[in-house]
Formats: C-alpha cells, structure tokens, sequence
DNA sequence: CTGTGTGCAAACACTTTGCAGGTGT
DNA sequence: ACACCTGCAAAGTGTTTGCACACAG
C-alpha cells in the first residue's frame, strides 16, 4: 500500500513525505468521500494547518476531488483513473451521490453519461450530483 | 415589482418587512444567480446577521436555492415554478452552469432532463452542474 | 545543496447564538 | 396582544498567511 501511495505522489511530481502518505493511507481505508474532520479524527499528533495545505495540493494536482453540496456539505475523495484537471476544475465521469439516510457519499461509475446542449452555450464539463437512498440502506 | 414580492413572501406565511423585500427586489433585479458578497454590495445600512438569517429563511421556506461548486463558490438565486422542497432538500429540473470566462452562474432550463438509473440505490433527486463558456462569452 | 514541506503563531473571513427591543398581523 | 423580525454584541468555526526550521531529491 505504501508503495502504490508512493508511486501516486511520484507520479504527480511531489515529494514523498510521511505526512502526505498517511493522509494518503485514510482516504484509501475509505471507500466513500470524507470529510477534513473524519481525517483529523484518523490522524494523530498532526498539525491543522499543514493538512490544509497537504489538502490543497493534493485537490490541485488532481489527486484528490472536492465534493459540496448545499447545506456545508463538503467532502473529499481520491481522483480515479476517468478523472482529470483541465483549468483548475475536475472532470469526473461519475455521479456523487449522497445517502438521505446514511449520509454518505458515494462516487458512482455510471454507464451512460448524459450529454446535455444548450443553444449558445458551451457546456465544456458536466457534473451530476444525486440524492435518495443507498444500496446499504434500504 | 413591490406587490409580486410581497405575494411571494405571503404564499410562504412570511411576514412582509421592508428588509425582506428589498433583499427580494436584488434577487430579481439579477439575471443570474449571485454572492453574498453582491447582496451586500447593494444594500446600505444594513445588519449582515439580519442577512444572514433573512437568506436562511428564504433558503428554507423555497423562495431562495444556493448552488455550490468546488473552489468556495457559493451563490444564490430566486427559486422558479419548477423548484420544491422535500427534507431540507431543493429539488430543480434546470442546470446549473458557471461561465469559466465571466464567472457567472446560469440556470439554464433544458429540454429533455435525463434519468439517471443505479443498480440498489434510489435516486430520488438529481442535480446538474455544468461548466463552459456562456452565450455572452463566446 | 536547493527548493519544497512542515510546524507554530497570528490573523482573517464567514457564520451562528443570545438577548433586548421593535414591528407585522 | 402575540409571535415573529431586527439589530447589536459576542463567540465559534474553518481557513489562510508569514516565517523559521527540517527534510527530500
């Protein structure tokens, strides 16, 4: 497992550094996004502005994606492989979906991704973004 | 304009003040969704906690909805027809775009909105986000 | 050795809570 | 008259900036 997060942080150009590989380590305990404060409960002896930074980094390097929601809602999960950084703004072919009951979140590959037009308009990047009941909890 | 805000703060048993309808006559003076900071730009004399609470207020009886998106973007814009409210929940049939040039944020109404299907979840709302360049834009 | 990452202190922005007084219905 | 809205003070939360030292390449 280290050795896969090393290669990661190589592979992004940034330095390997035992902090950054344990932040690495919970998101990949994690198989649904989280939040900066599951984190901090995961981490010990740490430093909160160095996480933010490590944070950071990693959302603009293309490891990491954002998530919000309405209501401050805000989580973060590792990019995967159909995940890119085109001017600072992710691209993902998946849905985020949240869980009324559980309130996780959940990045859901789709088959067939829509294709939205609008005369005039440009549409360079789609994200969808659901709500309703998971697998788990029904 | 004074009497169609003060219908619409009634359909919604809201009192009818005069810092109310004023935040309300800001909303619909704007094309597009805005900032916190853009309402407070266009008031004088105001209390920001009185707001605050004015737009958590609209946000909750389904006058206002928020749009967010990663990097702290967070605006607001006057609900439409097509908007309800279930469990704290917006539920809208239009997309919600963000020009990468002028920065504005649309919502666009579109024709044929798609159904998204996930083996063992129940989808019950879903929302688009779409990113580009606007009409104006181009 | 050089540039990047880390840790600490301080500051900053945004938002919430409590309460007294004012206002709408 | 009563409940709700407003304004002020204070506090809370999340996040950023500056700088000195430590560490990875």
């Amino acid at each position: 497992l280290h050795l896969v997060m090393e290669n990661l942080l190589q592979s992004k150009n940034l330095r390997i550094t035992p902090f950054r590989l344990s932040v690495l380590e919970i998101f990949a305990k994690h198989k649904n996004a989280i939040s900066t404060d599951q984190i901090e409960k995961s981490l010990k002896n740490f430093d909160r502005i160095t996480l933010y930074r490590t944070l950071k980094t990693f959302i603009e390097s293309g490891l990491v994606h954002e998530i919000v929601m309405p209501g401050d809602i805000k989580k973060l999960a590792l990019c995967k492989d159909d995940c890119s950084v085109h001017e600072h703004a992710h691209h993902h072919q998946h849905l985020h979906f949240r869980c009324d009951s559980c309130e996780e979140i959940f990045c859901l590959e789709i088959e067939h991704f829509p294709e939205i037009k609008y005369p005039k308009f440009k549409i360079k990047n789609l994200e969808l973004q659901g709500s309703g009941i998971c697998g788990n909890c029904r």
